[in-house]
DNA sequence: TCTGGGGTCCTTAATCTA
DNA sequence: TCTGTAGATTAAGGACCC
């Protein structure tokens, strides 16, 4: 960890911009200038990924609805969401930052926190150090990045915002507060609906008024540690350190149908091919899992979730499968019909640190890799309401 | 408008255990 | 051995982020 003095220290804020929508630009030059939406096939039910900055001018913006974005510009393109092609684009990017920054932090698959205290005497001011970095990435993978530099995350995150598109913003330490002042609560991280509604009710709107509200109600209304947690980031002190290589903490998988589901035979094929796509995930990344959690949402978006403990953690599909058919039978779940289903591991461990698992024994890694591409390649031909009988066939032929 | 998927973290309540 | 209790752990749900 750096220990530097807050005056001398510096910390990145690199965001992609608009990146699935770029990589499809980029991959596919006939694209660039048009508007492009990345995410759910127009008529199915799920929401916008990613919009160009074209799209967005039309008001899509992602977690739309698919069917309010094709409303608003029909002749949008489009297109499917290509994870596997956008983490390879994804990797790209973090080895150029890797090469050229000691400490990277993956914050997501397009952003990242990076410690570029020091970096001064080998290139020169953080503005330069910001260039540098920004040059790299395009003129290496063709794609654009903004990049916010400040003495803390949270001000490095606000400068990227800013200057989005395309764009690089310094904030130094002395210039925080003129900064932060006039920017909308709304910008501080953690700061959703439910909560921008308790500050609209204080008659708070910018972070300059949070910064001199003194009255214990903030407490009152959002809980000690909530209000805590906004007071710092008001402050503009945030002393978190940029962690490289952080370890995940849950892996899960789930699906929502295109039409709600009553059949329980068929949700229990659903959830036996989820079951062994997160155990094909877990032992290609070598670790198991003692909490199994089983996620099932109903009409009216009505979401309920059961997890237990297990004894040991595993990686063995058919024991996730047997644990998580277990609760949705026999833990007071609506018997409704189902509109997304979902199963995940939790509470993980590192191989080596696990205890033996009887059950477990490891399924051969082509194994795993048959069970990823076929997901795939089911939700890629038919969507993902019949990935169930699409893996159903296959098991049968094998 | 009608809401995906994959995560993290927090709060609260129930249950277990010393 | 019984009982009350505090603290830890487990479980469920919610808010939020990308």
């Amino acid at each position: 960890m750096t220990t530097h003095n807050p005056k001398t220290r510096w910390l990145a804020h690199v965001d992609l911009d608009a990146f699935f929508a770029s990589v499809e630009q980029r991959d596919q030059p006939k694209l660039r200038g048009r508007p492009v939406v990345v995410g759910a096939r127009p008529g199915n039910r799920g929401v916008v990924t990613a919009a160009s900055y074209e799209a967005r001018v039309f008001g899509i913006h992602s977690a739309m609805p698919m069917g309010e974005a094709v409303r608003r510009c029909p002749d949008a393109v489009f297109l499917p969401t290509d994870l596997p092609r956008y983490r390879q684009a994804s990797r790209a990017v973090f080895a150029i930052l890797a090469e050229t920054v000691p400490v990277v932090e993956a914050a997501s698959i397009d952003e990242a926190y990076l410690d570029i205290s020091g970096m001064e005497k080998l290139v020169g001011e953080p503005h330069k150090i910001g260039a540098l970095i920004r040059e790299r990435i395009r003129s290496g993978t063709g794609l654009t990045a903004s990049v916010g530099i400040g003495p803390n995350r949270l001000i490095a995150k606000l400068g990227s915002e800013d200057c989005k598109p395309d764009g690089l913003r310094v904030i130094p330490h002395d210039h925080v507060r003129e900064f932060l002042d006039p920017l909308p609560v709304s910008k501080l991280r953690g700061l959703g609906k439910r909560t921008a509604r308790v500050f609209t009710q204080l008659g708070i709107k910018t972070i300059g008024e949070l910064h001199h509200y003194k009255s214990r109600e903030l407490e009152q209304r959002l809980g000690s540690q909530l209000a805590a947690k906004f007071r710092r980031q008001a402050e503009g002190v945030g002393a978190e350190a940029v962690v490289p290589g952080r370890r995940r903490k849950s892996v899960s998988k789930e699906t929502t149908f295109n039409t709600d589901v009553g059949d329980d035979d068929y949700l229990h094929d659903v959830l036996r091919t989820l079951a062994a796509s997160v155990a094909a995930t877990a032992r290609q990344e070598s670790f198991a899992g003692a909490v199994v959690t089983l996620k099932v949402r109903y009409a009216g978006f009505e979401t309920h979730t059961r997890q237990q403990k297990l004894d040991a953690a595993t990686v063995d599909e058919r024991q996730m499968l047997r644990t998580a058919w277990r609760l949705y039978q026999s833990t007071g779940l609506p018997r409704r019909p189902v509109r997304l289903i979902g199963i995940g591991l939790a509470a993980l461990k590192r191989d080596d640190e696990a205890q033996p698992d009887l059950f477990g024994a490891p399924a051969a890694p082509q194994r795993d890799q048959r069970v990823l591409n076929t997901i795939d390649a089911v939700r890629d031909r038919f969507g993902d309401g019949k990935l169930a009988v699409g893996l159903a066939r296959q098991s049968k032929r094998r």
